[in-house]
RNA sequence: GCGCCCGUAGCUCAGCGGAUAGAGCAGGGGACUUCUAAUCCCAAGGCCGCAGGUUCGAAUCCUGCCGGGCGCACCA
């Protein structure tokens, strides 16, 4: 019943990259109008592959000379014998961009620098601004996707080490169901295994009023240390935990009352938590180890059936192609132990198919520290040698580093234990709370109180979700709570005074404008990044590399200001005035709309 | 031993085949009778761990080292 997220498993710090299994589908989307490097794309596709004779890349990125650049004719140099400036022109004339670019320039060896028409520009915001989902369309193939993320265990604390899967899972759910996709949250509560014996008899040994106060307290540490402690010491305790657990496992119904008491208990509190913490986990959600108990015999048996099962100094195994251990040998996966029991090999395996099978999912998302990056290769890998992930499915281990202290160590209270999610969050929301204060002292309590919530956990989320997860960050208050910098109170902050601007104005957002003046330079530059937002929510759905994301709110938010200080908006007037309106509030919603999907709230006001 | 990950400015991090390597913080210098200064501007700060290689072009890809960390059967 150790979660996924084990302490014994946080405890050590690692890096590990994330495989992405390119399956066959990164989903359909429909072309957006509102992206302008698709829309180049579309433009310069056909005329590199005119004047290369074949099809290639016309390798487009953002670019400092101009809005974008085109670097593709200088690979095609060598193949075709050709000056690659002599290509590039080429291509440019080929390439139907008269609409598009005001300019379009070849520079250095052979670079094609293009800039927008702001003619063009103008009726794309327009169109953004009109649309409530701004840009992104939903997709016309929906996936359905098991995020298997969280996994606290059942009669222990929630602590640091289940942040990073939460919060990035919870990110999965909402971009992911967002953009259309059908969502399947799948939290691996660690409800089973041979601690639940002597769980049970502490349980007994206290009784059950006592230890669901206990529990339901969010004690969980004390009864589950105190349960322990007579284990480690008491033969006789201990004896009867191992008689519980045979119980448990025959399916006695006083022991599996108990043992459901327990994780009621604890499902009650961690409930608790994830409302604190702003997660869309619910009740419906558990998903825990003893659901695929009926489906491990199954597995068994299949595998057995497929010819891949194998007898291993007593143990049953799959020995997953490509995995050595520290002798050469093949290096198994533990499908039922000596005893008789599954481990946790079993279940990850029935819960594959499961997902496949009878959910009939075809993308399966692990949210689980990067130490266990190997065991999910190998289990994927048997899972595809047992048929239950095909071609048309894929899995990706969606792996994070650690947190660290101010150290560089694991992070850990100063007492050395590990730190409860709960008390991280007070602190949060207390610091928070204290800052709010200090900054704005004309809010009234409840409002807030309810900002300090909103900026505490964003706080939290948003650190998280900034960095790459495959690295290890470094946890810190005062750097993720700064309203100056790549932060959460800096966006929301952003998106409080864009707000504040029509509460000031004492107007409305303009609707159904045709098109948005984007003359000054500080207007284009803040409508490039707008119609950027389709394309990072695309590559972040398919990569779930979240800090991309959020880099680009942070870049939206200081193109927002850079915009704010050059171009007056309540004092300009007409048409300009409208234009400007319509940008701030486009940007808003952008902004609003991105944090919501890193699950972090935007307060109105601030 | 085999395998995997990380090493970029004083600090925290982006960039991962394209032009002079970018932010924020800290430190230095400026800008407030404000559309929220909870802000902005300027200057300074880098053998992109080291050495080879591939390429028209390498922080980015490959190989080998160095440093830090992790995994390698009945715990998840």
């Amino acid at each position: 019943m150790i979660g996924r997220a084990s302490p014994v498993r946080i405890r050590q710090p690692a890096w590990w990259v994330a495989i992405v299994r390119a399956g066959p589908g990164a989903s359909a989307r429909l072309h957006s109008m509102a992206n302008l490097e698709q829309l180049l794309q579309k433009r310069l596709t056909p005329a590199f592959e005119t004047v290369a004779g074949a099809p290639a890349d016309p390798s487009l990125r953002r670019s400092q000379h101009a809005d974008f650049q085109a670097d593709g004719a200088l690979p095609l140099a060598r193949k075709l014998g050709r000056n690659p400036r002599e290509i590039a022109a080429d291509v440019v004339r080929h390439a139907h961009l008269d609409d598009l670019c005001q300019s379009v320039e070849i520079s250095g060896p052979g670079f094609i620098n293009l800039t927008f028409a702001e003619d063009a520009l103008a009726p794309l915001i327009a169109e953004m601004a009109g649309q409530g989902r701004l840009g992104v369309a939903p997709v016309t193939q929906p996936d359905t996707v098991v995020i298997d993320y969280s996994a606290p265990n059942v009669a222990k604390e929630m602590h640091v080490g289940h942040l990073r899967s939460t919060v990035i899972g919870d990110a999965a759910v909402r971009l992911l169901e967002w953009l259309g996709h059908r969502v399947i949250k799948a939290n691996h509560l660690g409800d089973w295994g041979t601690p639940f014996g002597m769980l049970i008899e502490h349980l007994l040994d206290i009784g059950e009023t006592e230890a669901a106060h206990e529990l339901s307290l969010g004690d969980l540490n004390s009864f589950y240390r105190a349960a322990r402690a007579k284990f480690d010491t008491d033969d006789a305790f201990k004896e009867r935990a191992r008689t519980r657990v045979v119980a448990l496992q025959g399916g006695d119904e006083q022991t599996l009352r108990l043992w459901r008491l327990l994780v009621d208990e604890s499902e009650k509190y961690f409930l608790a938590v994830y409302d604190r913490l702003d997660v869309c986990l619910t009740e419906k959600d558990f998903f825990g180890e003893s659901f695929y108990n009926d489906r491990l015999h199954p597995v068994v048996q299949e595998l057995d059936r497929l010819g891949l099962l194998r007898d291993s100094e007593g143990a049953k195994v799959v020995f997953p192609q490509g995995f050595t251990n520290r002798d050469g040998d093949p290096l198994p996966i533990i499908v039922q132990k000596r005893d008789g029991g599954f481990g946790y090999g079993a279940t990850d395996l029935a819960a594959i198919r499961y997902r496949t099978q009878e959910l009939h999912a075809n993308r399966l998302l692990y949210v689980v520290g990067l130490p266990q990056k190997q065991h999910f290769e190998m289990v994927f890998e048997a899972a595809r040698e047992a048929g239950w992930l095909t071609t048309a499915a894929r899995a990706q281990h969606v792996g994070f580093g650690s947190i660290l202290g101010p150290d560089g160590k694991i992070l850990r209270s100063r007492a050395g234990d590990t730190i409860k999610l709960v008390e991280l969050i007070d602190e949060a929301v207390a610091r928070a709370a204290a800052l709010v204060a200090e900054k704005n002292p004309d809010l009234d309590d409840e409002t807030r109180a309810e900002v300090a919530r909103m900026v505490g956990i964003g706080a939290i989320k948003y650190a998280d979700l900034s960095n790459d997860r495959v690295k290890d960050y470094v946890f810190d208050w005062q750097r993720m709570l700064s309203f100056d910098g790549n932060t959460a109170p800096y966006l929301q902050y952003a998106h409080a005074r864009i707000r504040s601007i029509f509460r000031r104005g004492g107007v409305a957002a303009p609707a159904g404008l045709s098109a948005v003046a984007v003359s000054e330079p500080a207007e284009r530059t803040l409508a490039i990044e707008l119609l950027a937002f389709e394309g990072v929510v695309a590559t972040v759905a398919e990569t779930l590399e979240f800090h991309r994301l959020a880099a680009y709110l942070y870049t939206l938010a200081t193109a927002f200001t850079a915009f704010y200080e050059k171009c007056p908006v309540l004092r300009a007037e007409g048409e300009t005035r409208e234009s400007r309106l319509a940008l701030c509030d486009l940007t808003a919603r952008v902004l609003a709309r991105g944090l919501t999907l890193l699950g972090i709230g935007a307060p109105v006001r601030m």
